[in-house]
DNA sequence: GCCAGCCTGTTG
DNA sequence: CAACAGGCTGGC
């Protein structure tokens, strides 16, 4: 489910919960979706911060001095993943795959849940560093809204790939770490370019524009909270409102916002592709 | 490159 | 009942 707006607005919510929280102990009740690389000091660490690259999200540990780095937890959340914050117990609700129980200065007892309908989600334990033992991590390109996600870079990432569709293009995570399906078919949209392009249609003014495009609803994203059009919700349970200004995702048969025309449902990439047959049309020539 | 497969739940 | 779902991997 998460994309990187979801991702940081769940990294935002936990952040000032979890910080300066010692980990007491950890349940595992699926030991599939646990991958652990060596022998982690996760218990008795404390929680030192909360990062997300792409749509990984990571929490550090530090020991017990305050001294040092000594661990990662690292979640990657793929389609219907969840870290669910209680301040009292609960028994662990369905689909809960892994329970840390934490403690604040009072020695007050907190739980941080990992819960996964689907068990497509993961996450590893990993000693510093170790979040590139993960090769999808390590394969990962830019962050969108980095500076170091520059106009030649992406020039350049077209290029390699000319005979691939531009929406498998924003859904590479090589290409542009965080995008997934639904900011991809809204930077499409606001692009004015048709999914089923060829990156090798594009023109440079297009592919600038398409650049900006996903900047924009990414960070747009980031703005409302994520998008909840069924069970996102960050790490406190609330949900997102970006699903009220979506113009394409999920609105097909509705009037397009900007020309009237009703919102089109295809098959690209392998994924269901939402756009406006008059504002994206098929370039015929170049495509 | 593509797309079946991984899972369970929901929807038409 | 079949088709589909916000993601990614691995096998052609």
């Amino acid at each position: 489910m998460p994309e990187l707006p979801e991702v940081e607005t769940i990294r935002k919510s936990l952040s000032p919960l979890l910080l300066g929280l010692r980990v007491e102990k950890l349940e595992v009740f699926c030991p599939d979706v646990v991958i652990q690389y060596g022998d982690v000091p996760i218990v008795n660490s404390i929680i030192s911060a909360l990062r997300r690259r792409g749509k990984y999200l990571m929490i550090d540990l530090m020991d017990e001095s305050r001294s040092g780095h000594v661990a990662t937890i690292m979640v990657h959340f793929r389609m219907t993943g969840k870290l669910l914050y209680k301040d009292h117990y609960e028994e662990p609700a369905k689909h809960t795959h892994l329970r840390f129980h934490l403690s604040d200065m009072q020695g007050t007892v907190k739980y941080l849940d990992f819960n996964d309908v689907r068990r497509f989600g993961k996450l590893w334990l990993l000693p510093p560093g170790g979040e590139s033992m993960d090769p999808g991590f390590s394969r990962l390109g830019p962050e969108p809204l980095g500076k170091d996600w520059t106009a030649e870079d992406f020039l350049a990432q077209i290029k390699r790939r000319p005979q691939s569709t531009v929406k498998s293009l924003l859904l590479n995570q090589e290409v542009v770490a965080g995008v997934g399906n639904i900011y991809c078919d809204e930077a499409l949209f606001r692009a004015g370019i048709h999914p089923a392009r060829r990156n090798g249609s594009l023109s440079k003014e297009e592919a600038l524009s398409l650049q900006a495009a996903v900047r924009e609803v990414i960070a747009a994203g980031i703005g409302h909270q994520g998008t909840s059009f069924s069970d996102y919700v960050d790490g406190l349970g609330n949900r997102g409102h970006f699903q009220l200004q979506l113009k394409v995702f999920q609105q097909e048969g509705k009037p397009c916002s900007v020309c009237g025309s009703a919102i089109e449902k295809i098959r690209v990439a392998g994924r269901g592709t939402h756009y406006c047959p008059q504002c994206q049309p098929v370039d015929i020539d170049k495509a």
